[in-house]
DNA sequence: TATTGTTATACTCTATAACTATA
DNA sequence: TATAGTTATAGAGTATAACAATA
């Protein structure tokens, strides 16, 4: 297999970065390859399907998930896009059929966005495939007794996450020292 | 806080997807939000301080970190994109003078990319912050203990989502059975 | 023939800022 | 004045396919 189980930093990583630890490191890095192999498969699937792409697929299950028309902005804060880039997507969404733009009846400045019956097809058929899928890939790996120690993990990852979202810039204490040298590709662990 | 700190799914998940299970949908979810958090992080660090996107960063360290100048092919496969995406990449770091397309000493169809001093200054200060930030933020959050577990099950979920991208379309075995309430207010059957 | 990298083209996603219509 | 959405513009990132140079 050309991708190796799991990324490794070399031995000699902590003296490389002060300050830093390789495990850390290799939380960080691994986490956000596992990430984006699992949501690969789903992009890749929703495109080989129904010619999706991943932001087109959220604006259609956001919109099913809550079971009634959204406005566009709603829609914008789940997805965490600007309004502007919401009218863009709906644009696309909208030309191929798969929502509608209705007048809000209270509000003439704003809209309610529903889904088609051709968008809901797709969507009653790729939904229940994505989540089979999940369940095969991660009950493959994991335990539900893993599955629930991940949760937990993942919890308190968010929450340290956020709270440095709104923390200082990250101090560059620790000074490389050596180039990193090209040879130290095998971790033996 | 505006961001909850885990996503879950509704209690009635399992009957609206049979064939899926909640836990693993959950983890699934939370797995990728926990990774764009934290990368969001060192995005959001990556592009206020120096200006660069993520993927100009990927390849600035992905030189960096070899020792020596590399091949374009050979930073796209680290990165996984193709040649023609590669050539667009280096032109807007070649422009920005931080690297620098050297001729290959022994076939002249390839090159070989190097990284200039200045870029050479911008990773020497940027990457020790961004280890020093995982430190933080993954110290914060897990032991030790915890984090070499973390580690295991992303490992395992790796195999499996290797393993699952060379595997047969997803199968819709569970049908949809009713629209997903949004306020479990009543979708009539 | 096969390989490396470039070019040309196109599309998605995203943002910002100016703008319209409405509240 | 403030808000919702659109338009215009811009730019990054990505892909594919045709191509040139070289092996």
């Amino acid at each position: 297999m050309a991708i190796p189980p799991l990324i490794r930093v070399g031995t000699d990583f902590e003296s490389e970065y002060p300050g830093a630890e390789a495990l850390a490191t290799e939380c960080f890095a691994n986490l956000w390859r596992t990430a984006e192999l699992l949501m690969g498969l789903h992009n890749r699937d929703t495109m080989d399907r129904h010619q999706l792409s991943p932001s087109a697929r959220e604006v259609l299950a956001v919109v099913e998930g809550a079971g009634e028309p959204l406005e566009p902005k709603v829609i914008a804060e789940r997805l965490m896009v600007t309004t502007g880039s919401m009218t863009s997507l709906l644009d696309n969404l909208e030309k191929r059929g798969l929502v509608r733009r209705l007048p809000h009846p209270h509000d003439r400045r704003r809209l309610l966005i529903d889904i088609t019956p051709e968008a809901r097809l797709i969507v009653d058929e790729l939904l229940p495939a994505l989540h089979a899928r999940e369940r095969d890939v991660i009950g493959d790996a994991l335990t539900f007794t893993e599955q629930r120690a991940l949760l937990r993990y993942l919890a308190k990852l968010q929450q340290a996450a956020i709270q440095a979202r709104s923390a200082p810039a990250p101090q560059g204490d620790g000074r490389r020292r050596t180039a990193r040298p090209a040879t130290a590709k095998g971790p033996q662990s």
